[in-house]
DNA sequence: GCCAACGTTGGC
DNA sequence: GCCAACGTTGGC
């Protein structure tokens, strides 16, 4: 099983919004970045757990823990002339992007960006590296233990 | 709103 | 394949 990390502006999937979707599930669609698609493509598995990251928000950081329960299947999105997230180069055929199902495990009280940024056992982090930028990303195992230990409910 | 960092596009 | 121009991300 694989740790990882996802980042959502609270404005568009918040972790109450994944909560009050039914079976607490959503579509994680409109990843538009190869690196990030390659890992949710071919790293996630169903059963993974990630850490719900609340960004370009006030006080970003984490926010809740999601499971993956899907495996990887084309993102609808990507097809719909009416959506920001539509691509023209993508067909059906070949498709460009993928979504997997997420499902709310809990959520957390805020785990601010602020606050991970003084912990030292995270300080090789991917996502406090300078200038990152990834959407979705992996969490090695050392460091879901700092944080899980930290999150309160 | 600013801007640093990074990714993508496309001419050559 | 290079690289300038442009677009996006995301913290502040």
């Amino acid at each position: 099983m694989a740790y990882w990390l996802m980042k959502s502006e609270p404005d568009e999937v918040s972790i109450d919004d994944v909560l009050a979707a039914p079976e607490q599930t959503v579509a994680w669609f409109g990843v538009r970045n190869y690196q990030a698609r390659n890992f949710m493509r071919d790293g996630m598995r169903p059963g993974d757990l990630a850490l719900f990251y609340h960004s370009s928000c006030a006080e970003p950081g984490i926010a809740g823990i999601v499971e993956i329960c899907s495996g990887a299947y084309p993102d609808a999105s990507q097809f719909d002339p009416a959506s920001h997230y539509v691509d023209p180069k993508a067909t059906q055929e070949q498709p460009r992007w993928i979504s997997v199902d997420v499902r709310a495990v809990r959520k957390t009280a805020l785990l601010s960006l602020k606050q991970l940024r003084t912990i030292p056992a995270l300080d090789g982090m991917r996502l406090l590296a300078k200038g990152s930028r990834l959407s979705v990303m992996p969490v090695e195992p050392h460091e879901w233990r700092t944080i899980e230990a930290l999150l309160e409910q």
